[in-house]
DNA sequence: ACTCTGCATAGAGGA
């Protein structure tokens, strides 16, 4: 934490002080105090002085923290008490009103609840709480007469909303419209109470600040006018985010007068507790709002139930005690590791907030499985953890059925998944979007600010809404937002973040379009936007469940932790007979004559298991053809196949071969992620056009294809919870994290994995991460189990010379090539003899002899030439060589030549590559991304006929795996070198 | 000593 060097600091609305030094300070007889001093310059040296007192002393702040003020400050000293003043740690941290209003209770489980966001399944009154806001949402927006209201309802069950929920939870819409029906009445009785009437006559306690004095008085309340339904609020000011169900407009008719207030009602559709919890959650909001508008100073609780309100205030003691809880919370998810300050300095995971000792509670706790798991397997080996006696019995029996070796890899993986969570919030996270103006964050091209929208919005579909932005004046700057990426939309002015999110639709010079979530068309034409790239925190959710559920006392996940843990042998049948039923003998033949015989081994592999195969698939060898082959096959013997990817294009790779042949499948994932082609059999295409509209036609939906493909991370969908599949298929199973790569094979007997784990692992951001092991995909893992593997090594990419690189390299002499032709193949240059001519000169023979295409492989050393490395180049390691690369090109308005990453290359190959090495120095730096093998091998292997590199010899030798390559090329006589070159205008 | 894919989200109630 101490020395980010992202940290802004700055004084101000959104201002953010660094803590420099903690003392506390105990006067004689009076209560303790603690002192901050701190800065808000980043020279750290103008210092203030912070007063924390009355309570506020426990806020656990330490040294190097930062931390956001809110209250007065004389004379460069900030006084936070009882009666005045916030301390708000970890500001850029935004907690959700409903996490800290859990917290209340339970201040652990709203800190697992972060963790383990999905693992909490719902349930059918959740369902209905859900459609029953939406009714009352929309009704109270429009119309809120009985005949309309009822019609809106009929309209929300019975329509494709919620049709996915409820085949979840195994629900039919007349249940559902049977429950909704009997609220309906409160809505009505509600409306008559609050809204704008002469005639209501409804009186209420609320105490309202009204010119400096305090009035407690009965309040005759009405609500004229609804302003926003689930409005979405970002605090940066208190640390909080929320979406508030109802925006109203109040009129508060009191003894001195008549007052107006914009304040939240918050809907609850379960028992009218009052509780305080939802009272919390509604005094946050009175904070959140101070983000946008006056102080509320209150709000309302809407049963719909019953139709009842009740007041309630934002009262100072109540908000004040909710952001020391609030500061409780970001403490523990900012400190969920530490270093110990002995010994080296490895990251350890932290211990949570402590357990409640309150059996009833815990009794319902959604979370129950992952508290006793990190009890068990993290806290109890520590000894600053103690447990409440009575609950170390229960913690050992609910966690019996783990072996220690399970213990070890959930806390290991907890590890590893917890640092790598911090670097990535490092890297990405939200708070650039209110700390940084919008102007600077153009230059890197993560956001277009200055925009103003323009034309219609266009309900596309429920709840997608099209939007058109322009710059205010002149042109969209240059910028790296794509098609398909995800936005956030916030105002430019203050108090207006996070308006909305979508996705871009279009990126012209003159406008950008996105699909949005809300409608922005009541925002004053004039409001000035911003839109920031959202890279969000994707992908974490997903390993950390997977995790929890690996842990789990079920059949499926306890074979899984015997096979992927204990490395429990992966078992075959003997015959192929009992496998393989006699009507299906005739098509699985004519599709295995297409094979060679690594595949046909392959196929024979994947039908004798009874765990799982591993395919290696050596470049080029065929692995989309092997796999659409697979797929054939195992659903000729009438399997059904879930076939998934770490990618959405390489999950279209297969389908579009797949397409071909006659075999069904269903697409899962947003509809915008998939190939054009292959639109058709998305779920999302499929309800469309046969406007499904019951849970019974959806499930025949899901029901209908023997074959279900997706990506990794998308088997969040509810077939996965309901549906068990004969066989997984993972492709790229060697680029996924291991934990990622898990999800799809808990809902399948059997699996296969395809990939090459001497072509580049998952991405890790954190290096202690992957120093632990991270990236260790599991591939690579169960690759040990060596009878499980069968690799294909016949391709039919490269011709012999390229192909025997990569066999000397990392293969040891394995791949061998499809056929004469491929073995064979040399680049076809029509042109050639013309431009020979054109070279005729004597000092450019070099590249005569490059160009030849029976030099297939060439390395050009530039080692004597002296010419800059950053003149010729496709392929390079560094994204600033391309980028050079890339403007040399566009000089000559050449843009047909992809210049591209090795990393980007992988899984793909053209005629010729030219790979760029760039490095032209001996010194000590050596960069690490040439000293992997697998990156190297991936450089290598994507030429099918000519492969052209080009770097300094010398300096290249520094790294073990091109020190190999080059003095293999030497010993075959592939190296030339460059003779005077200024300009190089080939291709 | 620089390589980068994934994806909706806070809150829906229950004690």
């Amino acid at each position: 934490v101490a020395d980010s060097p992202d940290v802004i600091l700055k004084n101000g609305l959104n201002n953010r002080y660094r803590v420099l030094e903690v003392s506390v300070r105990q006067r004689n007889g009076s209560d303790p105090e603690k002192h901050l001093t701190i800065t808000a310059s980043p020279s750290l040296e103008d210092t203030e002085l912070c007063i924390l007192r009355n309570g506020w002393e426990s806020v656990p702040v330490v040294p190097g923290d930062i931390v956001h003020l809110e209250g007065e400050c004389s004379s460069g000293t900030w006084v936070i008490s009882a009666q005045s003043g916030y301390l708000v740690l970890y500001p850029d941290l935004l907690l959700s009103g409903t996490t800290i209003s859990s917290s209340i209770r339970c201040m652990r489980r709203a800190v697992l609840s972060e963790r383990f966001r999905d693992s909490e399944l719902g349930s059918p009154q959740m369902l209905i709480g859900t459609i029953l806001h939406d009714i009352f949402q929309q009704a109270v927006t429009n119309d809120l007469t009985q005949e309309k209201v009822q019609e809106l309802a009929n309209k929300i069950v019975y329509g494709q909303k919620y049709l996915k929920e409820m085949y979840l939870l195994n629900l039919k819409q007349a249940q559902i419209m049977q429950e909704i029906e009997e609220y309906l009445p409160s809505f009505f009785k509600w409306a008559e109470d609050f809204m704008h009437n002469p005639a209501n006559q409804n009186k209420m306690q609320l105490k309202l600040s009204n010119g400096g004095k305090t009035e407690d008085v009965s309040s005759k309340i009405e609500v004229v006018d609804i302003l926003d339904i689930e409005e979405n609020i970002w605090s940066p000011r208190f640390g909080l985010k929320g979406k508030i169900d109802v925006t109203a407009r109040v009129k508060i008719h009191c003894q001195s007068g008549v007052q107006s207030r914009v304040m939240p009602l918050e809907l609850k559709s379960g028992k009218e507790s009052n509780s305080i919890e939802h009272r919390s959650q509604v005094i946050l909001y009175t904070l959140m709002s101070l983000e946008q508008r006056v102080d509320p100073e209150a709000g309302f609780l809407l049963y719909l139930k019953t139709g009842t309100m009740y007041p309630v205030a934002g009262a100072r003691m109540d908000r004040r005690e909710l952001m020391k809880l609030r500061n409780h919370v970001a403490f523990y998810l900012t400190h969920s590791t530490y270093k110990s300050d002995v010994g080296r300095q490895n990251s350890q995971l932290a211990a949570l907030p402590p357990v409640i000792d309150d059996s009833q509670t815990c009794k319902y706790c959604s979370q129950m499985h992952n508290c006793f798991l990190y009890s068990r397997a993290v806290e109890q080996k520590m000894a600053s953890v103690a447990f409440p006696p009575a609950l170390v019995p229960v913690i050992d029996r609910e966690t019996q059925h783990l072996k220690p070796s399970h213990l070890e890899y959930f806390s290991l993986w907890y590890l590893m998944l917890t640092l790598e969570l911090q670097s990535g919030e490092h890297k990405k996270g939200y708070k650039n979007i209110w700390m940084t103006p919008s102007l600077e964050r153009e230059k890197a091209g993560d956001c277009v600010g200055n925009v103003i929208r323009v034309g219609e919005v266009h309900e596309v579909s429920e709840g997608q809404y099209l939007h058109c932005f322009q710059r205010r004046n002149g042109a969209i700057p240059g910028t790296n937002l794509l098609v398909g990426d995800r936005v956030v939309v916030s105002g430019e002015e203050k108090g207006l973040l996070g308006l909305a999110t979508g996705y871009v639709r279009e990126v012209s010079a003159t406008k950008v379009s996105c699909l949005l979530g809300r409608n922005l068309s009541n925002f004053p034409k004039n409001t000035v936007f911003r839109l920031d790239h959202d890279e969000g925190d994707v992908g974490t959710g997903v390993p950390f469940k997977n995790l929890s559920k690996l842990m789990k006392d079920c059949p499926v996940s306890e074979r899984l932790r015997n096979l992927i843990i204990d490395f429990q042998k992966p078992l075959f049948i003997q015959h192929l007979s009992s496998v393989l039923p006699p009507e299906a003998k005739e098509t699985v033949a004519n599709i295995l004559k297409g094979l060679n015989k690594p595949q046909k081994q392959a196929m024979k592999q994947v039908l004798l298991s009874k765990d799982y195969t591993l395919i290696v698939g050596m470049p080029g060898t065929g692995k989309t053809t092997t796999i659409c082959a697979l797929v054939r096959i195992l659903s000729a013997c009438g399997f059904s196949v879930l076939l998934t990817s770490f990618t959405h294009t390489a999950v279209d790779n297969v389908l579009l071969k797949l397409a071909k042949f006659k075999v069904g499948f269903l697409r899962l994932g947003r509809a915008q992620k998939v190939h054009p082609d292959i639109q058709k059999h998305t779920e999302e295409e499929i309800c469309r056009s046969r406007s499904i509209k019951s849970v019974t036609d959806l499930e025949e939906v899901y029901n209908s294809q023997p074959v279900v493909a997706t990506s990794c991370m998308g088997v969040n969908h509810p077939i996965f919870a309901q549906k068990q599949f004969d066989f997984c298929i993972v492709d790229e199973a060697s680029q996924i994290s291991q934990l990622v790569c898990l999800g799809p094979l808990f809902c399948s007997k059997r699996f296969v994995l395809v990939g090459d784990h001497q072509q580049l692992p998952p991405l890790v951001l954190n290096t202690e991460a992957r120093d632990l092991g991270m990236s260790e995909s599991l591939f690579k893992r169960l690759e040990q189990n060596q009878n499980a593997v069968v690799q294909l090594t016949v391709q039919y990419r490269m011709n012999s010379k390229i192909m025997s690189l990569s066999n000397m390299l990392v293969y040891e002499g394995k791949l061998e090539c499809g056929s004469e032709k491929v073995s064979n193949a040399t680049v076809n240059l029509p042109n050639l003899k013309k431009l020979k001519l054109d070279l005729g000169d004597a000092s450019k023979t070099w590249l005569k002899e490059v160009l030849d295409p029976d030099t297939p492989v060439c390395f050009l050393n530039t080692e004597k030439a002296g010419c800059k490395p950053s003149d010729i180049g496709i392929i390079s390691p560094y994204r600033h060589q391309l980028k050079t690369i890339t403007d040399l090109m566009a000089k000559w308005k050449e843009s047909r030549v992809e210049v591209n990453t090795v990393d980007k290359y992988q899984g793909r190959d053209k005629s010729i590559i030219i790979v760029s090495f760039v490095r032209n120095s001996t010194d000590e730096n050596l960069g690490s991304l040439l000293k992997d093998w697998r990156r190297l091998n991936v450089a290598i292997t994507r030429a099918k006929h000519k492969l052209v590199m080009v770097g300094c010899v010398p300096s290249l030798c520094c790294y073990p795996p091109l020190e190999k390559l080059l003095c293999h090329l030497q010993s075959q006589a592939m190296i030339s070198f460059f003779s005077i070159i200024h300009k190089c205008n080939i291709l």
